[in-house]
DNA sequence: TTTCACGTAACATCTATTGTTACATGAAAC
DNA sequence: GTTTCATGTAACAATAGATGTTACGTGAAA
């Protein structure tokens, strides 16, 4: 199955336009993220309409962070993207009439909506702020390992 | 994303056969789960492999479980299909260059990994033997409405 | 008015799962 | 022994979702 990697790429994408004072095009962001520029745009429309981030057209325009670092989680990200599947794993049928098969999907079911509620748990306890922090970290020790 | 249902196929399989005291055809199997009897074949000759089940050609032929009912987990059907992906959330490079890439990859990857070792956990404590308790329970639960 | 950058639709590509066809192999029944 | 039944397996088709690409429209600043 293919992964759906959107959560990873904005996330990039934002913690590099937390590392800029001016707006970021979606041109530059698709070069950070190997990406295509409308790939950028559409995904990061999702967060737009959240008011998680803001664009502007013409000269000197492009994306910008619309809230402190601090306020916004992962959970958050997540929910702009509009809560995509997160398990690659489940059943076929969602309702069947075969007992057997309902007994099966009731297993499955408990068993990975316990591990979803305790992976939403921790996307809502990273916060960009946390990632910056992070990402901070490990530059000095690049820097220090440089020197 | 398409979610990858061959464990819950194959428990859907394997509660039915034990329902049978006869070996059952891949032809039934794939009847019972609407599916395609190559699929069954193919699918269930991956717990050949382990041990789990056995096949037999010719009259009378088809697949029995090998083993007894509750000392098969779901994390070891799981395994034996080879482990698949368990979520359907991922990042694009594995190792990335960019700093910030490898932060948003560690703090993702850590949220998963706690969420993967509570699901692995879960299907280690549910046997076949518990999906038939369970089974019986809703049978005689229906048996009851009808009467 | 030209340039820049986003907005969006439409289509192409990629990849993984699942389904299908075809034929070989082996075992039991006759 | 030959027919029938069932698995074993390769090869290919269909499907679906994610991602990439092209093309064109819109608005803002130089």
């Amino acid at each position: 199955m293919k992964r759906d990697s959107r959560l990873s790429m904005v996330l990039h994408a934002l913690m590099h336009m937390a590392e800029h004072d001016h707006p970021m095009t979606s041109d530059a962001l698709a070069k950070c993220l190997s990406t295509n520029p409308v790939v950028v745009r559409r995904t990061m429309g999702l967060l737009r309409e959240k008011g998680l981030v803001r664009s502007e057209r013409g000269h000197a325009g492009g994306w910008t962070i619309a809230a402190d670092l601090s306020t916004i989680t992962l959970r958050e990200l997540h929910e702009a993207l509009g809560e995509p599947e997160i398990f690659a794993i489940g059943h076929r049928h969602e309702a069947p009439d075969c007992l057997v098969e309902q007994s099966v999907n009731a297993a499955l079911d408990g068993a990975f909506a316990e591990a979803e509620a305790v992976i939403l748990k921790r996307l809502d306890e990273i916060s960009l702020a946390d990632l910056a922090t992070d990402f901070a970290r490990r530059h000095s020790a690049r820097r220090a390992k440089k020197d």
